[in-house]
DNA sequence: TTGACGATAGTCT
DNA sequence: GACTATCGTCAAC
């Protein structure tokens, strides 16, 4: 099969580092009333969890909201930002190690039709899905997606043997997290090189 | 019970 | 580049 569902054991291991740099190049798709929407993850960024200043489980906080990410991999991890914007990420590891990835861009393949519908944009093409709340909305992901299984719901990601070589993979700092001192600064965030999708360059 | 604060995006200058 | 809409979450009172 050239198309294969990404599973469980791909979210289960231990490094979400290198695990958001293999994401490059997957695809992730959406089924919402029977349609499917989706393309290639262009963009990630990797929280460590407890030892991370910008991640939502810093010191091993457990809320109502976070608790999420304490639950084994493999789940989708979706909250509310600045009160408007819903921000979709990859629960890994397993229940002691609350690690996420937040995707961040995507380049549509599947159901563009669509997915220019629900962003009711009339710019150019690349506002389409070149930051996460935009491929939230472009995928039809809400919070009442939260804690959604990867493997077989509605949510998915596939490879689709594209392999993106380490020399195309951009290692920067992470976006907006300028509350988080030097953890702001640490290269845990990953782009495709030369892609236009990309939400920041 | 209250208030400060966003892992953003779109608009305006 | 600056400004801000908008509201759930969470810690402090």
């Amino acid at each position: 099969m050239l198309y294969k569902k990404l599973d469980l054991d791909f979210y289960l291991r231990d490094d979400v580092v290198q695990i958001s740099k293999e994401l490059l190049g997957k695809f992730i798709f959406t089924k919402s009333n029977g349609i499917v929407t989706g393309g290639m993850i262009v963009e990630t960024e990797a929280y460590l969890g407890m030892h991370d200043k910008a991640s939502h489980a810093y010191k091993n906080k457990k809320t109502k909201r976070t608790i999420t990410m304490y639950k084994n991999g493999g789940i989708a991890y979706i909250y509310l930002c600045y009160g408007i914007h819903h921000l979709f990420n990859i629960v890994t590891n397993t229940e002691k190690h609350p690690h996420s990835i937040l995707i961040r861009a995507i380049e549509p393949t599947k159901g563009i039709d669509k997915i220019i519908k629900r962003r009711q944009t009339k710019s150019n093409k690349y506002n389409l899905t070149n930051g996460p709340a935009k491929l939230s909305q472009a995928l039809n992901i809400n919070i009442n997606d939260n804690e959604c299984c990867l493997v077989k719901s509605k949510i998915w990601l596939e490879d689709r043997r594209i392999s993106i070589s380490n020399s195309n993979i951009i290692e920067t700092k992470r976006i907006g997290l300028e509350y988080a001192k030097e953890d702001s600064k640490k290269p845990w965030r990953f782009y495709i090189k030369n892609n236009p999708w990309v939400s920041v360059k």
